[in-house]
DNA sequence: GCGCTTGTTAAAGT
DNA sequence: AACTTTAACAAGCG
């Protein structure tokens, strides 16, 4: 789930409620969640206050007024929760703020996918973890030009945060199906127009599902997202039947990349090159 | 209780 | 050597 628009939609939210008030303390249920040594994290969070949010793909960098970031990665399951009292403290907060107000930030951690850190330098942070331009920022021509390299099928190549930042494996369906391309496509073999289309499809599905503030059931009709079993969709009878919103034929289901993948083989054929 | 799962990465393979 | 592929990670869920 935490792909690029939960991640910006996680952002939103804790800009909106933790900014500006001191850390108290920080309780960590288990280090292994961290990238930071446990009492070097404590020691220089408390007293000090968030003050910024940035996001680049998948990853949060929350500034503070101690000249450092603390970055959150949310693996598969990761989510926050703002909240004042314990009972309403959310099942898997592995992770908790506690601020002076009273208030505490839970990170929600049911897997222990999740990582927390210090980061002093975003820039170097990203060279090292060679984490590429944001998938919302990226130009077509530098799109063009890594795709062009790539003789490995388009699937993979999205969902590789080097290439691009932000995509998982629900936005890369979605995306390839917006651009009527199969996902074992050769990413090299794309001609400028399919390229084109589908940088277009980037931009519109993150956009669409930010404004949503990604919550799937709120997508347009015509995307595949409904289709995919776990998708509390209100659109039932194609969840149920796993049909294409455009066609209405049966959908595919095969593993491209390693990952589960749903298309459409006649929206999206895969030409011959 | 088995098999599946959103992300990342180290290790193996070509 | 550089690029690609795979398996493993943790644990909850159906």
């Amino acid at each position: 789930m935490p792909e690029l628009p939960e991640v910006e939609t996680y952002r939103r939210y804790l800009e909106e409620t933790c900014l500006n008030q001191p850390i108290q303390d920080v309780f960590v249920e288990d280090t292994k969640l961290l990238t930071t040594d446990y009492d070097l994290l404590v020691a220089s969070l408390r007293g000090k206050q968030f003050v910024a949010t940035e996001r680049v793909g998948k990853n949060l960098f929350v500034q503070t007024d101690g000249g450092f970031y603390v970055h959150f990665h949310f693996g598969m399951t990761g989510d926050l929760a703002y909240y004042q009292f314990e009972e309403e403290r959310p099942r898997f907060s592995r992770i908790v703020f506690y601020f002076q107000s009273g208030y505490k930030l839970a990170f929600i951690c049911p897997r222990k996918f999740e990582r927390i850190g210090i980061v002093e330098n975003i820039p170097e942070y990203l060279k090292r973890k060679r984490i590429a331009e944001d998938a919302l920022a990226i130009s077509i021509s530098t799109l063009d030009a890594t795709l062009a390299k790539k003789k490995v099928f388009i699937k993979p190549v999205l969902l590789d945060q080097s290439v691009i930042a932000g995509i998982g494996n629900w936005i890369v369906d979605e995306v390839l199906f917006q651009a009527r391309i199969h996902p074992e496509r050769l990413a090299s073999s794309l001609d400028e127009s399919e390229v084109t289309h589908l940088h277009e499809a980037i931009q519109f599905v993150l956009k669409t599902a930010i404004d949503c503030e990604a919550n799937y059931a709120l997508f347009p009709e015509n995307f595949i997202i409904h289709a995919r079993e776990w998708a509390v969709s209100p659109y039932a009878e194609v969840n149920q039947h796993l049909l294409c919103p455009v066609c209405q034929q049966k959908l595919q289901i095969m593993r491209v990349g390693g990952r589960t993948t749903y298309f459409c083989a006649i929206d999206q054929p895969l030409k011959r090159t």
